[in-house]
DNA sequence: GCCGTTTTCGGCCCGACTGTTTTCAGTCG
């Protein structure tokens, strides 16, 4: 499956059309097949083959050949000319705010600059302001652009900047008594990681008094921008945290638009439009009187749009605009529906807490029965258990069980190791993960391999941890062929978990979607190593919501008497396996 | 470059800010 390949080769066109200069419709074209590529699940070879590239919208005769030439000859002569063309330093100029296309090729061409640090050489000589159309005040708007890209963490995972920004609101709330104070953007989206965080407060007359508070926070290691309405801070991680005061009257429409995505937006603005309305960030208004219909909540927008509010993960443009005009919107699963965890390791392998202190903590969440999965032998460093462990581990859980007064299965994460072998796996256990811990930089074949020996094996229930990846540049997934592995995990009635660590988010809401499409059941696991950890199940529950996923979806709804059900069906079926 | 149940041409999502300008292009979100 190319899809991904074309999406960049695509992608990477408007990125040079962009530079160019040319019609910002061509160049959102090439986006917008983009997009409509990258969200299809099947493979672009075979539309190819079929000569329908083009019943793709936003495809049509010209990017189809290149599509085509790309899947027969491995590139495209167009880019390639394009590259010719365009140097790629031009982009590494464009890094930097407040500089965009026409700038950096300017740059480029007219004083010669091919970096950044040449471009910092330059402002300081007073080279810039020489240029046409260019001033001090210019100059001096780049250097402080070249600070502020210094600064730039980039993208961080959610989890990292998620605290504080919680804590941010509830500080702006309490100061205040402003109610109406949110995260927007893709933090609000539940993005799996976020650049600039943008904070939206809505007030007519205490704008001054909150910006101020903002700005002399303790978490405002520098203030990028102070204006009327805005307020730009940098965390001491780097963070960029943009803070917006809108009009009381606007606050739903500033919401919406905030949140994004761009996407999205433009898909609503597009129904706007045929309805002879107007969709801005004030508001909603009619094209014709200009009599403002809605803006004051994002529900009131939505429904005047003719749909339902359409809960912030799912404004990817994935098709959530046709679900919600056609009343088909999935109904999310949320934390309410969680009543067990399923993936949490005690200290009989690599945990910090016991048994019962995972229980305690289960019964203080809420949860009707957990099931403990600790490492298997075959996992040197965290010095996984054998099967008399196992079995010890077993019959502490029980007496457990009945002092705390919460269902406890006993499970195991099972390794699957280099050859593709389960270490180890019984029909006594409750529930088996087979999780690869090792060899994770395998070529895609061998991965591939492991897993299906692992899944035919018959002695595992489920995949841990699918691509095995650690969010914040951390670890790569692996080479994980997915839609082969959901179509063995579907062959063989396997359920795939959405580990909830919060840097692991694996399966992530892409994912879970072709994995809920294909129909097959998920479960989230929060894979917590102490009591605190389980309250991670949030990012789980966020990352299933992501990808579409309803309460039937998700094994950790069942109530204990179904879950139970469900574990002797699995045991019968490994039993019937090993004989 | 794509698209069409008023259209095969002339539209295409919207608005703010900035700096260098006599009317707007470039950048950003």
């Amino acid at each position: 499956m190319k899809n991904k390949e074309v999406v960049e080769m695509l992608r990477e066109i408007a990125e040079y059309l962009t530079i160019k200069g040319e019609s910002r419709f061509k160049i959102s074209a090439y986006e917008k097949a983009a997009h409509v590529i990258e969200n299809l699940t099947q493979p672009i070879e075979e539309l190819d083959a079929l000569g329908k590239l083009t019943q793709l919208p936003g495809v049509g005769k010209s990017i189809a050949e290149k599509i085509h030439e790309y899947l027969t000859t491995g590139k495209s002569s167009y880019l390639e000319e394009l590259k010719r063309e365009i140097p790629r330093e031009v982009f590494e100029l464009m890094e930097v705010p407040g500089i965009g296309p026409k700038l950096a090729m300017r740059l480029y061409t007219e004083l010669g600059i091919r970096s950044i640090d040449e471009l910092e050489e330059a402002a300081k000589q007073g080279r810039i302001r020489k240029m046409k159309r260019m001033g001090v005040k210019a100059e001096q708007k780049i250097l402080k652009g070249i600070q502020i890209y210094r600064m730039d963490a980039g993208r961080v995972p959610l989890f990292t900047i998620r605290p504080l920004v919680m804590e941010m609101v509830s500080y702006l709330k309490d100061k205040t008594g402003i109610e109406r104070i949110s995260p927007a953007g893709s933090f609000r989206r539940w993005r799996e990681d976020v650049g600039d965080v943008d904070i939206l407060v809505a007030t007519d007359s205490e704008g001054q008094k909150v910006i101020e508070l903002f700005a002399s926070a303790e978490w405002t290691k520098e203030v990028l921008w102070r204006g009327d309405t805005k307020c730009s801070i940098v965390t001491p991680t780097g963070v960029q945290v943009d803070l917006r005061v809108v009009p009381e009257d606007s606050w739903g429409a500033a919401l919406q638009y905030f949140t994004g995505s761009k996407a999205h937006n433009i898909r609503l603005r597009e129904i706007a439009i045929s309805k002879g309305l107007k969709l801005n960030e004030y508001g909603l208004y009619r094209e014709d009187t200009g009599q403002k219909i809605a803006g004051l909540t994002e529900e009131e927008i939505y429904e005047a749009l003719g749909m339902p509010w359409i809960p912030p993960e799912l404004r990817e443009d994935m098709g959530e605009v046709q679900a919600a005009l056609q009343g088909k919107l999935p109904n999310l699963i949320t934390e309410d529906d969680i009543r067990g965890d399923i993936h949490m390791h005690t200290n009989y392998s690599d945990g910090a807490d016991s048994i019962k202190a995972m229980a305690l903590k289960a019964k203080e969440l809420g949860y009707e029965w957990i099931v403990i999965t600790d490492h298997a032998i075959g996992l040197g460093v965290v010095g996984g258990i054998d099967y008399d462990t196992w079995k010890k581990e077993y019959e502490e859980a029980k007496q457990v069980e009945k002092e705390v007064g919460i269902r406890i299965f006993v499970g195991i994460e099972a390794n699957i190791m280099v050859d593709g072998e389960v270490m180890i796996s019984s029909p006594d256990m409750d529930f088996v993960i087979g999780s690869i811990h090792s060899g994770l930089d395998g070529s895609r074949e061998k991965i591939m391999a492991r897993y299906k020996k692992a899944i035919y094996s018959g002695l595992i229930d489920s995949i841990g941890h699918p691509t095995g990846r650690l969010l914040g540049g951390i670890r790569p997934p692996m080479d994980v062929d997915i839609d082969q592995l959901l179509s063995m995990a579907k062959d063989k009635g396997l359920f795939m978990e959405i580990n909830a660590y919060p840097n692991r988010l694996d399966l992530n809401g892409p994912n879970v979607f072709k994995a809920k499409n294909m129909g097959i059941k998920l479960y989230i696991g929060t894979d917590s190593h102490a009591t605190m950890q389980m309250e991670n199940m949030i990012y789980g529950v966020h990352t299933a919501r992501r990808g579409w996923a309803e309460k039937k979806d998700i094994l950790n709804t069942l109530s204990s008497d179904e879950m139970e059900e469900l574990i002797e069906k699995l045991k019968a079926r490994r039993k019937a396996i090993s004989v």
